[in-house]
DNA sequence: TTGCTGCCCTGAAAGC
DNA sequence: TGCTTTCAGGGCAGCA
């Protein structure tokens, strides 16, 4: 499940590969995958289009296009926006590689590669955004997102506030794209864990030093896992398909009536806001 | 405004 | 053994 080390990986291996590539033709193979405008005039006008930077937004990924090597004429090409939601990977590969079973959208490059989006459970989107057009205008969860993890508007009192007198869950709210851009299930769960704290508690009880706790581990567990390429617990793949090393193990997630790394306490899982949530009974308090 | 539920989907795993 | 049910989950629509 690609969550902000997943896909921040994925946007620096495709940062390296596909810069200057020119689009020569487009595959789709299921329509749905792609989210605006419709799939004809998405391949129409994604064709003959060179693959600029690649940047990445919470869970989003977005790619400048340019009209074409050698055209001055138009200053831009729009975007690509991706969203790899459950299951989706996009894979730099040779295209005669055959076409595996899950791929929804092909992209043929120029020297005979292929950028390939492939998706087993198809919640995955593409979106193409017109020049001079915001993404948030077309990528409607764009508009939405909170502060990345990593910069200075995530700060302990930005935290602070965004929690305070909220009675919902912690764990809820940090699965909350708009408090915070790129969590996902996994590292939410690590990061409660680190800061022993339980995810049943309300956001409006946590102290400050609880809040303090949380901001830093939520910075730990991003790093340490963008530092082993997105790879740290989940089957997830890098561009040219390559899986991690699994170097690290996890403390909680995945790991319902194992016991804790720390106490032994077998680890517990239950439902929250439709997720599910894996915790140490005595660790986390 | 806030926060919760169900839905989308496939394949693996568990249950009977 | 073989069929059926459950589970996994990110974002979004709909609703209380």
């Amino acid at each position: 499940v690609p969550e902000l080390p997943e896909v921040e990986t994925v946007r620096r291996g495709l940062n390296s590969v596909t810069r200057d590539r020119m689009i020569t033709g487009i595959e789709i193979f299921l329509p749905r995958s792609i989210a605006a405008p419709t799939p004809t005039e998405f391949s129409q006008h994604l064709q003959g289009k060179t693959f600029g930077q690649w940047h990445r937004r919470g869970k989003y990924l977005l790619v400048q296009l340019q009209p074409s090597v050698g055209k001055q004429v138009a200053p831009s090409g729009g975007w690509l926006g991706v969203h790899l939601r459950m299951s989706g990977q996009l894979l730099w590969v040779k295209a005669t590689d055959p076409i595996h079973k899950h791929t929804r959208v092909r992209f043929c490059c120029a020297d005979g590669q292929d950028l390939r989006f492939i998706d087993q459970r198809t919640f995955g989107k593409l979106w193409w955004i017109p020049p001079k057009t915001d993404p948030a205008q077309v990528m409607a969860g764009l508009a939405i997102l909170g502060p990345e993890p990593f910069s200075d508007e995530f700060s302990l009192d930005y935290l602070m506030q965004a929690l305070a007198r909220r009675q919902r869950p912690i764990k809820t709210a940090l699965l909350d794209q708009a408090v915070i851009a790129g969590l996902g299930n996994i590292y939410a769960d690590e990061a409660l864990f680190l800061s022993g704290i339980h995810p049943t508690t309300s956001c409006a009880q946590l102290s400050r030093e609880n809040v303090r706790s949380l901001h830093h581990s939520i910075q730990t567990v991003l790093e340490t896992a963008l530092q082993e390429g997105g790879t740290t617990f989940s089957s997830f793949l890098n561009i040219v398909g390559v899986n991690g090393n699994y170097g690290r193990a996890a403390w909680v997630y995945g790991r319902k009536g194992q016991p804790c790394r720390h106490c032994g306490t077998p680890i517990e899982s239950m439902r929250l806001g439709g997720r599910s949530a894996h915790f140490c009974p005595q660790c986390q308090t």
